[in-house]
DNA sequence: GAGTTTGAAACT
DNA sequence: CAGTTTCAAACTC
């Protein structure tokens, strides 16, 4: 073994400077290094190397910041399983000569020191670190962000992605962007692409296909390949739990294979976008705005060429799950966690009140009823008409509200980022509808997300179970389509159970028919009050929550 | 597994 | 800042 290369064990043990390899990299969607001590209140570039000497000599802070100077690269680490989805051992550099002390070298980028890896000469090490210290200030030097996250928020949130996309796409942005010329960011060349995020106007990419509303994307990431759902959920379970784990994403051969069978610019309709593309010059999100599916020439394009000659897969549930659909029950959702925090802080409320008149009937009465007891006699008999989940939210997390109050809220971090937009405009609804704003500051906001998550959860679970039981309703009827198509020898290609044949087809026989409704709409619970009126329209309940 | 392609990083 | 070179990963055969 060549002195450079290090082995991993021995460097974990002796680095604790450094946190553990395996440590799952988290996407700083925040990219808040705002939080680092007053006295770092320098460049960023300093308030970074600050950061890594803090770390490397684990010194004060209890200041809440990533440990893990996070790469810039979202290529590595934590590398999933494509299969089952769960972490797989982390990738390897193979560096030759760089030493491991450029950003070349992923391991150096992402932060780490090398481990196990199959470099030569490294001095990503804990016996080099003076050297690697030495590098670290040189790139951070050359560029006060390199160890910065690349993906940054989007400002294109998921409200902005057509919601008749199919594709999947995480809601982030690569700071710098791309300069993909020849890959259409569609590969993993492409930063952005391996970051499952869209290409934005950072990027200076030519002939972008890596937009949303892209054909060619759309293909890469549905077609008709069985394991892409499962490919899109474990993307958005990894972003889910903090990681950017695209690496292990495309990396099937199978979807390898779709990669490589894409007809880049050879056929007509290729060109034509390309011709668009060039129009719109290099990265028509420069020039659009937005994205192409903005730009009424490439949406035209777009359009035209997913031709009807052309197979389509079509999910089952296409006809029933509309794009506004998705969008109201979003809404609702929101209505409906306002009103958990609404009804909580009423019946908070009206706990303390029966409180306050218990312990007056109780001083008057008499005073040698113990003090302990005031506490569970004053628990609201209301409650007992709650479910037990509702009690057991409230008990247990009554129970950690001293714990809360020092900082630490039992939340996960999943739940975090998806609330962290909502919260401060739930509370103020809450506390703008009457309920003691100190009471939900201090005591139980713990308690009124246990109370929002638990409702939300609630109707999701039971829009989902409706949409079950009309998909398997369609796939009847679909499958009686197809069947009575098959018996007139009219067949044509079937794709995932829907037949496309001349004419009717199972999707027009279904939407004709009036034996159940279509729209998503329809079996929208009714609670809150529907939020949409009969032609479509969103009422004045939902429509100023901005989404 | 070797060779090629690609685009970010580094350099001029 | 633009052009060129270096580099290592992604990709192809």
């Amino acid at each position: 073994m060549e002195p450079g290369v290090q082995s991993n064990a021995a460097a974990a043990a002796a680095a604790p400077e450094f946190p553990p390899k395996k440590l799952v990299r988290q996407l700083d969607f925040t990219a808040n290094f705002g939080t680092l001590p007053a006295a770092a209140a320098q460049s960023q570039a300093h308030a970074t190397a600050a950061m890594q000497s803090q770390v490397a000599t684990s010194s004060r802070t209890s200041i809440s910041m990533p440990l893990k100077i996070e790469s810039p690269r979202s290529r590595s680490r934590p590398v999933y399983d494509v299969k089952d989805g769960t972490p797989k051992k982390q990738k390897q550099c193979n560096c030759k000569h760089s030493r491991c002390l450029k950003l070349y070298c992923e391991c150096f980028a992402s932060g780490v020191h090398c481990d196990g890896c199959n470099c030569v000469n490294c001095c990503n090490n804990v016996e080099n670190e003076a050297v690697r210290q030495e590098a670290v200030g040189l790139t951070l030097e050359r560029n006060p962000n390199a160890f910065r996250p690349k993906i940054g928020n989007s400002p294109h949130s998921i409200r902005d992605i057509r919601e008749d996309s199919a594709e999947f796409a995480l809601v982030g942005k690569h700071n710098k962007g791309c300069h993909c010329k020849k890959s259409n960011c569609l590969k993993k060349y492409c930063e952005c692409f391996q970051a499952n995020i869209l290409c934005s106007e950072n990027c200076k990419c030519i002939d972008c296909k890596n937009f949303d509303g892209s054909e060619e994307r759309r293909a890469l990431f549905h077609g008709d390949h069985p394991n892409n759902l499962s490919y899109m959920q474990q993307a958005a379970n990894a972003a889910l739990n903090g990681a950017i784990g695209s690496s292990g994403y495309v990396s099937s051969p199978s979807l390898k294979k779709k990669l490589k069978g894409l007809p880049f610019g050879t056929s007509a309709k290729d060109q034509a976008i390309h011709r668009v593309a060039q129009l719109n010059q290099v990265n028509p999100l420069k020039t659009s705005g937005t994205a192409p599916p903005g730009n009424p020439v490439a949406r035209a394009v777009n359009s035209a060429s997913s031709g009807s000659s052309k197979l389509v897969y079509r999910p089952l549930l296409a006809d029933i799950v509309q794009p506004e659909d998705v969008k109201e029950l979003c809404k609702l959702l929101v209505v409906v966690s306002a009103e958990a925090a609404k009804t909580f802080s009423d019946r908070k409320v009206h706990e303390e009140k029966h409180k306050q008149k218990g312990d007056q009937t109780e001083s008057s009465h008499a005073l040698s009823n113990q003090d302990g007891d005031h506490n569970k006699k004053a628990l609201p008999d209301d409650r007992s008409s709650g479910t037990t989940s509702d009690k057991m939210s409230t008990e247990e997390f009554t129970s950690d509200s001293t714990e809360m109050q020092k900082g630490s809220r039992p939340m996960s971090p999943g739940t975090l980022a998806l609330m962290c937009d909502e919260q401060d405009t739930m509370l103020m609804t809450s506390q703008n509808s009457g309920a003691p704003p100190r009471f939900l500051y201090d005591q139980s906001v713990t308690e009124v997300y246990a109370e929002q998550e638990r409702c939300v959860l609630t109707e999701f679970r039971d829009c989902l179970q409706k949409l079950i039981t009309r998909a398997k309703v369609k796939e009847k009827y679909a499958s009686m389509a197809m069947k009575s198509e098959a018996s007139s020898s009219q067949q044509g290609p079937v794709i995932n159970g829907n037949a496309r044949v001349p004419m009717p087809s199972p999707a027009e026989l279904l939407r004709s028919s009036n034996t159940f409704p279509i729209s998503f709409h329809n079996f929208l619970p009714p609670k809150l009050g529907r939020s949409t009126t009969e032609n479509g329209n969103i009422d004045s309940k939902t429509e100023n929550l901005d989404l």
